[in-house]
DNA sequence: AAGGGTCCCAACCGCGTGAGG
DNA sequence: TCCTCACGCGGTTGGGACCCT
């Protein structure tokens, strides 16, 4: 970094002093900012015997000396504060600054800079739009892997609770092709499967109905985890005693146990 | 205890702007 | 209109304090 020549002259001219600022200093400026105000930064320094270049005294005076300052650690409200003014202001410190006078631009800068950018940050927010961060194409792979890996393992739930379902009504076809349902607790079991998971993916389970085309009985399952996507389950393959159920493009095994519901639990 | 890394804040620097000649 | 100067602002840095291994 190179000497600010504007205002404080080269080095050949003798040069100012730089770096953090001593009582002494401070008791001089003080005394003469006391006495004749500070009408005129460049050249006070000379007329109260700092050697200093005015710029650093007109900052040391704003950002310390000055009276009403609060130094004091920041507090929520003030966070709130300044969080909402960059939020319709951005970085534009002086301005920000002037709604809490007991503060200084540079300490609501600093402040921003080292804790509230990395709070967003942490939080997922972007500290320059204040909007959530969009994640990049690659971790939206990754979610969706891993959103397929939690589906899965609730698939494999549901198809071993339909299964437990399927033996416990007796006129399985009859009743069905009519859609009237009379023991209801086990889809109440299927929908309490979002707690497997993830609270949020929350099941919900439609009724069995008949497909006309092929006489096949159907359940349909929205999964509520990716818009409204749904699963069909080829209820008739599994009441002729089949080992598969299928869905709309694939043939599912059905486990010998469930995953996570022990094959002796009563579902009923 | 020591050294390396991180945090935090005071201070510096360069640039933009407006006033005045 | 142009130039110079002083001021104010925002970005950046230096170094002490603190933390972790």
């Amino acid at each position: 970094m190179g000497r600010c020549l504007r205002c404080c002259g080269d080095e050949s001219s003798g040069g100012v002093k730089k770096g953090p600022w001593t009582p002494e200093e401070d008791q001089k400026l003080l005394h003469h900012i006391h006495k004749h105000g500070h009408r005129n930064w460049r050249l006070l320094p000379k007329l109260a015997g700092l050697n200093r270049c005015g710029k650093s005294c007109r900052l040391r005076w704003i950002n310390y000396l000055r009276p009403g300052i609060k130094r004091e650690k920041f507090s929520q409200e003030e966070e709130q504060t300044i969080l909402h003014l960059h939020s319709i202001l951005g970085n534009k410190w002086s301005t920000i600054a002037s709604y809490l006078p007991w503060r200084t631009d540079n300490d609501i800068k600093n402040f921003w800079n080292t804790r509230l950018k990395k709070k967003l940050i942490q939080m997922g927010i972007d500290p320059v739009t204040h909007q959530p961060v969009i994640i990049d194409h690659y971790s939206m792979v990754e979610h969706a892997l891993r959103l397929q890996q939690e589906l899965e393992a609730q698939l494999a739930n549901l198809r071993y609770l339909q299964i437990q379902y399927l033996s416990t009504i007796s006129s399985y076809d009859d009743n069905l092709n009519g859609s009237i349902i009379t023991n209801m607790e086990p889809f109440g079991l299927l929908n309490s499967i979002s707690t497997i998971s993830n609270e949020n993916h929350n099941p919900v389970i439609h009724f069995p109905q008949l497909d006309s085309n092929n006489n096949h009985n159907y359940a349909s399952f929205s999964d509520g985890i990716i818009g409204e996507s749904s699963h069909f389950f080829d209820l008739s393959q599994e009441r002729e005693g089949g080992t598969t159920i299928n869905n709309d493009n694939s043939s599912w095994i059905i486990p010998p146990t469930s995953p996570s519901i022990a094959p002796d639990d009563d579902v009923n």
